[in-house]
DNA sequence: GTCTATATACAGATAGAC
DNA sequence: GTCTATCTGTATATAGAC
């Protein structure tokens, strides 16, 4: 006969890989939100339904939890940028790409800016590092020096650039809950049309800004 | 007689006045690294040299302190913003000054940049939106719907456009830590090369964007 | 006005039952 | 693999001496 859990209360999963996900998942949400030191185990185990000690069986601890939380996030964005193959592409239409596929990245995830940014405020960048954060730039970087030598576009500091458009498109997003009160009361800036909104003025003044 | 400190003992100050910038600046320094939840009093009084009591004595909590520290920053920007009397000159040089600016306030004290958005990401601007956001941007508002209508700059989205304007200026200096693996080992973003290079870039890259 | 000492609460991490 | 109970350290905040 099967065990049957008590009314009411959840029966245990016992699925390693998807408890260890939940974990993961939630753990991104809290760090995204106050960082490594801010964070709390047992607001995260909160979040997932099992209790903390879960944490330390499968992370040993929060650090580890963290470092791990970072890479996944990392490696998929990475990937992400790899299957734009952005050499194959014209330097504007790269550009445009890396734009728009950061942008799409970003809203989908608003975590992954939060948690970068946190980051470097935070530790340093230190766990970013460890990762080899230029990676992450180099399509935008390589993309903006082939235009500017082809001389499709204008001349000017290659890294200051991607750093700016970068900005640009991030900030938006990052800190949306400070800039909500420039839209009338009860916009909500993740909202379809306000993010299509924000990419296109995001494409616009990015294509104007290095032409 | 007058009552000498202990050797190797700092006599304490009995300045109430030079007590509490003390603390302000010292909690300035830890909110804009870890926020209002991460921050730890302990670790604010360190900084100033008294201990922690004094915080509650002066502040009565961790809460108060923070509040205390965000009015005053925001007071200092509003009356930078308002020394510039942006009315009184054209849309061009209005937005640049305004750029100039903001670029020249957060570069002076990073702080400001990273205690906003981390208020942005933790508090959900709570405690910036009881100061009125609305008129830091307002400056900036005003100055690139002027050059619209009188078609000196392109048409566009007002708040998208000064929303991103700001996060170009912002970023590099927040997110410093994780962009600096993008030039050579060593380099210090705030130095005053990289900085005007940085604030060249921003001008550039706005007056192209919007014209 | 400033300090030391302490009350009280909560966090991260571990032990051991199931 | 998951839970409950607990140890240990550390945080905010208070009390009271100076």
């Amino acid at each position: 006969m099967e065990k049957i859990a008590k009314p009411g209360v959840k029966a245990p999963t016992r699925d390693a890989e998807a408890t260890r996900n939940s974990i993961l998942d939630a753990a991104e949400q809290e760090f995204a939100k106050v960082g490594l030191w801010g964070a709390r185990t047992e607001s995260i185990a909160a979040r997932t339904g099992v209790t903390k000690a879960m944490i330390h069986y499968y992370f040993e601890n929060k650090e580890n939890l963290y470092k791990a939380v970072m890479e996944r996030l990392i490696a998929k964005r990475r990937a992400d940028l790899d299957s734009l193959c952005v050499d194959d592409l014209s330097p504007t239409d790269a550009v445009s790409a890396v734009v728009r596929n950061l942008l799409a990245s970003i809203i989908q995830n608003p975590n992954v800016g939060s948690l970068m940014l946190l980051e470097a405020l935070q530790n340093e960048g230190r766990y970013y590092m460890e990762t080899s954060v230029g990676s992450l730039y180099g399509p935008l970087i390589e993309s903006l020096k082939r235009g500017m030598q082809s001389g499709e576009f204008a001349q000017g500091d290659v890294v200051h650039v991607t750093a700016n458009v970068v900005g640009m498109c991030v900030f938006y997003v990052i800190a949306r809950d400070n800039l909500k009160s420039l839209w009338p009361e009860g916009t909500d800036l993740l909202s379809n049309e306000m993010c299509q909104a924000h990419i296109d003025s995001c494409l616009k003044m990015t294509l104007a800004a290095i032409k």
